[in-house]
DNA sequence: CCATCTTTTGATAGTTACTCTCATTTGAGA
DNA sequence: TCTCAAATGAGAGTAACTATCAAAAGATGG
């Protein structure tokens, strides 16, 4: 059994996932598995950090977490996932689908994706930081961004056909997704080449308005 | 050593690729890669065509082929490579190149992006039908195309970069280079979606119409 | 507190993509 | 034909996963 996402489990979510962390009420049981993941996740970050992604083998985590290596294939079905999963797509969703149904999209992007990223920054720019840079670094992790769940495409997509209230969505909502998910990514990646000096918010206005207007003068 | 492409190596390849193979006069030595390069394929797809893509190893292609493991991973640095890599970036960044700088960019990637599938769907419609089917249904090769040098981001941007006449691409040129480069794997996987009867100069013009206008209704 | 049921865990063995090294073969060029 | 460089094959090794199964530990009803 994979262990899911605590948030997801939740009936009402805070739109916080970090308080929503803080305020559910665990069984022993889901406490520990909690914390295992936590501490799998946070040795993991250690790890890399002294001796860098490729280096780091998924024995040497489980050690250091106290588990065994069965047992961190049960939280991560990946090495990657370590980095690259995380807890905020319910929280992302909900902010898109609160916009009204006929703002362009791009806004509602752009609103959601400031509104939500100002909420993440408070509680977790370090972590955030880090991750985002491990990204940037090792090319597996860029890659695996393109891997189901990970891409700001997808959560894009499911909302414009959820949005349009259709089953299937149009290839023009494919290519719109993917588009603005790859200037997402890029946008975010920026952020954290600037050692996250460079406020999100204007990043996020700058190159959805790029993306606006049809890339004009490049 | 990593046998180079072949057409790269060419001081002056024709636009196709493919004339570019027959014409170019080959030592011994290099027809025998070429050979082995093209018989390491053809087995490849033979089988992925038989038992699927993920249930047949690498050992299997390269005994089908007749050389060793070692041989294969000599030719091609990962097993998705076979689906992935092409010859034709080459041809593109030329294609791109020629048009006039000062043209907006999206416009010279929609004339040079039809103009060089135009060239190769008379020879290798199948051929590329088959791949591109394979890249969409088998998760990895979809995960792997965010890899270095098999994404059109990077060949965007390497031509927008070269094209301004500057070292590092600017931000701009980022955000832009993925759009579009999403958009284009968006376009080229719905033609296969459609088994190639969609009009590959209709969707491109429709797609990048889409980009251009800033995403307009929707 | 106990007995039972269910979930979580660890141990083990296996698969496969990929790397490294070194000896052998084979084409290139004089 | 001889010599050199490039290409190959063989073998050993690493590490990310996968599958299975028995043991441990939390949940639950009495």
């Amino acid at each position: 059994m994979t262990p899911e996402q605590p948030t997801a489990a939740l009936p009402d979510a805070p739109t916080n996932p970090v308080q929503a962390l803080l305020e559910a009420p665990l069984s022993l049981r889901e406490r520990k598995k909690l914390k295992t993941r936590q501490a799998l996740r946070r040795e993991a970050y250690r790890l890399f950090a002294e001796q860098g992604y490729q280096n780091t083998t998924v024995e040497q985590i489980a050690a250091a977490a106290e588990v065994s290596p069965s047992t961190f294939f049960r939280y991560f079905a990946a090495k990657e996932d370590l980095v690259l999963t995380d807890e905020y797509d319910p929280a992302m969703i909900s902010a898109l689908l609160s916009r009204p149904a006929d703002e362009p999209f791009l806004t509602s992007c752009r609103e959601a994706l400031t509104g939500l990223i100002r909420a993440l920054l408070q509680h977790e720019r370090q972590e955030l930081l880090t991750r985002v840079r491990l990204v940037t670094e090792v090319p597996a992790l860029r890659a695996g961004l393109d891997r189901a769940g990970n891409n700001p495409r997808e959560l894009y997509l499911s909302v414009l056909t959820r949005r349009a209230g259709i089953e299937e969505p149009t290839y023009e909502m494919r290519v719109t997704a993917a588009a603005i998910g790859a200037a997402t990514i890029e946008a975010v990646l920026q952020w954290a080449k600037t050692d996250g000096r460079e406020d999100i918010a204007d990043l996020v206005d700058h190159t959805f308005a790029l993306l606006g207007s049809g890339f004009a003068g490049v």
